[in-house]
DNA sequence: AGGGTGACGGGCC
DNA sequence: GGGCCCGCCACCC
């Protein structure tokens, strides 16, 4: 019950929003899970998100745009094979923020 | 009831 | 650009 009660689960709720395709930052997730200016607490968050985890956890990167493990990791590898799934491939071990970044306000069909 | 434990980010040098 | 510092909070023993 109360399925938001907890923070992680107001995290967990914002990142099933990121459409596929596109991507957003720890300090993103945070602020629109109502926690603006603790993007630790959505990394939390995340590391605490049970392994069979429906929520698209591989769109959450960094404001620098790059994969927050260590780039050898499994989990990294697994986090940049989901992306390149759903088409965002990383440049340079980045993601293109200005192309890929998902913008909650600003997603129209007219914007394109 | 405390203390350990984290998938960050911005400011500075 | 890269490295260091420091703030910051929920959750689980």
């Amino acid at each position: 019950m109360s399925p938001g009660s907890g923070a992680y689960e107001k995290v967990w709720a914002a990142i099933a929003r990121i459409p596929r395709g596109k991507v957003a930052t720890y300090g993103q997730v945070a602020a629109l899970a109502g926690f603006p200016k603790q993007p630790r607490l959505a990394g939390y968050a995340l590391a605490n998100c049970p392994r069979d985890t429906k929520i698209p956890w591989q769109r959450v990167i960094n404001a620098q745009g790059k994969i927050s493990f260590p780039p050898r990791s499994a989990a990294y590898r697994r986090q940049k094979s989901l992306l390149a799934k759903e088409g965002v491939a990383l440049m340079n071990g980045r993601v293109d923020l200005a192309r890929y970044r998902w913008q909650p306000f600003s997603d129209s069909p007219l914007l394109d």
